[in-house]
DNA sequence: GTCAAATCGGACAAGCTTGTCTTGTTTATC
DNA sequence: GATAAACAAGACAAGCTTGTCCGATTTGAC
């Protein structure tokens, strides 16, 4: 249903925005901290860049960066950079009569499509990030300290 | 987000639904009716069959029919049978920490994949025949007549 | 029993997604 | 300017999805 490519744009991104402070970061770091082939990583970075989400900096200490404030970037947005969600606008079987105004068939499933654009578009990156009750993304979570 | 297969596994239940009186249709007929490349569609009416969603019947006079009752049938069943939506159960990175309890960003996709899921779930192929206000699935709308 | 209609199943091909590799280009540092 | 670090872009390969084709099998009708 969510695409290899999404799910590996999202950890990018998240990874991102949990090291916003660290100015840019090349694609070998980003890759093993979240387990994603680096390769492919790489092309996938580039897409979220031309997208706008990321800036990128060539050369010695380049690398990429977020170019979004999480609070306002939403998990729908990283998810349609990449690979985007396609509602179902007119009828598939190219039936005029059903042209925009769909039959129930297709009209279901396009409702359920707006059901996933609207959850994944109320998301923001900085909620995913700090969501009290789960485990931190893409790390494994510590052990409780006693004090600290 | 939904596959060519599963929209094809949907048309032909929906029409074989709106003819469930005619007994076994060949899949050549249902084909040119739904639209769908007639020596894919075979392999996936076969599909639908070891799913238990229809019967088979070789030979002259044979072809495929519903075998399950339409308004109990779901458009989840349906798209189930042939590919089937799967939910994120345990972290797709392998973090042990996080196994049964996703991480913010897992838990969110697999939020929206539970919301297709129910709502896919809610509805039935009865249901998707006869919507009142639409067109009827699979056929150009007819121009209204005056009495009738 | 022969024939024709139909499913069944496998082999095959095209196209897209995922992943790798290599070459080129940019850039900071010395 | 030389060097090394890094992105950019394209070619290539593997694997999955979609689609075609063909031979085998089943079955009803004559």
């Amino acid at each position: 249903m969510f695409s290899q490519t999404q799910e590996y744009a999202l950890r990018a991104v998240v990874w991102l925005a949990s090291h916003k402070d660290e100015g840019a970061v090349g694609h070998q770091r980003i890759a093993d901290e979240t387990s994603v082939p680096a390769s492919y990583l790489s092309k996938v970075l580039q897409s979220l860049t031309r997208a706008g989400l990321l800036t990128s900096r060539r050369g010695v200490g380049g690398g990429f960066q977020l170019d979004k404030d999480p609070a306002e970037l939403t998990v729908l947005e990283v998810v349609n950079a990449v690979d985007p969600i396609k509602r179902i606008t007119t009828c598939p079987l190219g039936l005029k009569t059903h042209g925009t105004h769909l039959c129930p068939m297709h009209s279901r499933l396009d409702q359920a499509l707006e059901l996933v654009t609207d959850a994944l578009g109320k998301s923001t990156i900085a909620e995913v990030l700090s969501e009290p009750g789960r485990p931190l993304p893409l790390v494994e979570t510590p052990k409780l300290r006693r004090k600290r």
